[in-house]
DNA sequence: ATAATCCCTCTAGCAACTACAGGTTCAAGT
DNA sequence: ACTTGAACCTGTAGTTGCTAGAGGGATTAT
């Protein structure tokens, strides 16, 4: 690897990848970024290379792998003689889950449509969406939602759209 | 209403919802489940109303509604007179946010699908998994996972399972 | 020289709980 | 009556993956 020149701040560099500084430094925080050289006032400065770690870490975290996963990730991308069975052993159980999530989610629709095809409309008192809620007896299936509560999104997600 | 017993402890309400004390008390604090009465000593004592609100509290929460939105639905289920427009509302509004969800995970589990049947199994160097991440050109759709982020599991849902 | 940005560290906050620590109370058995 | 053991209490810290703010210092452009 030749010497690259360490001339981006931590501004750019963020906008570069698309986060913000914040998210740079909980990245070097918690290990997913090394810790990169400083200028006399102890300002960061970075390279390419950074750009393109950090580009793989926000482009691995789109596609939904978790930190712990990306930092694994990571480590093999930076042997690219090791054997890519445990990238692929990695990639499955993602895929794993997210169709797992995916088949839970959509049994959660069904029964959230039946349950609003049902509501005619009139007092509380006869709502069929309380009465569901309330008496899980009237559910379609039990084994639909068992684990729902695992569907919520995570806040910061909401306030990443805004 | 009539006055009913309250003479169950905390653990067994807890057992009946499906759930843990620590997860009663956490409900009590954000104002979920009212105080209810306790011992000489100061423990919590319920009836047979407190089984019924935590358990449309668990139900609800199966169904992937947030805590506020529980709330808005509690306050609701206490006013039975009321026209049951707005629980539609908020069950409608979920629905949509369930079905986003769904496309995006399900454009995600293409992408995963495309890039681990691209994977030759040999090294690093050439794996397409570690190539797609480290490359968003490669990707297939550029508009098929922009907030896939979010589809990452809370916290507590894999405590939850062990 | 000075103003406008940028950047620094540290801490707290979000959701929705879970998990302790260190102490108290209850119910049952002897 | 006493003792044991389980259940309970409060309060705080931890989880994930950031974001936001306070209260400063550094860099850059004019």
């Amino acid at each position: 690897m030749s010497e690259t020149r360490q001339d981006i701040g931590i501004g750019e560099l963020a906008r570069r990848a698309g986060c913000l500084p914040e998210t740079v430094r909980y990245y070097e925080h918690v290990g997913l970024l090394h810790e990169t050289s400083r200028t006399e006032g102890g300002q960061r400065r970075y390279g390419e290379e950074a750009v393109r770690r950090l580009t793989f870490i926000r482009h691995a975290r789109d596609f939904g792998f978790s930190v712990e996963a990306v930092r694994e990730l990571l480590a093999m991308s930076d042997r690219p003689d090791m054997c890519c069975d445990e990238v692929d052993t990695i990639a499955k159980h993602h895929l794993e889950e997210v169709e797992s999530r995916l088949q839970r989610l959509s049994a959660l629709r069904d029964e959230l449509q039946r349950m609003i095809g049902q509501c005619a409309g009139g007092k509380v008192e006869s709502c069929r969406i309380i009465e569901v809620l309330s008496d899980h007896q009237l559910c379609d299936s039990d084994t639909a939602h068992g684990g729902a509560h695992d569907l919520g999104e995570p806040p910061a997600a909401a306030a990443r759209r805004t």
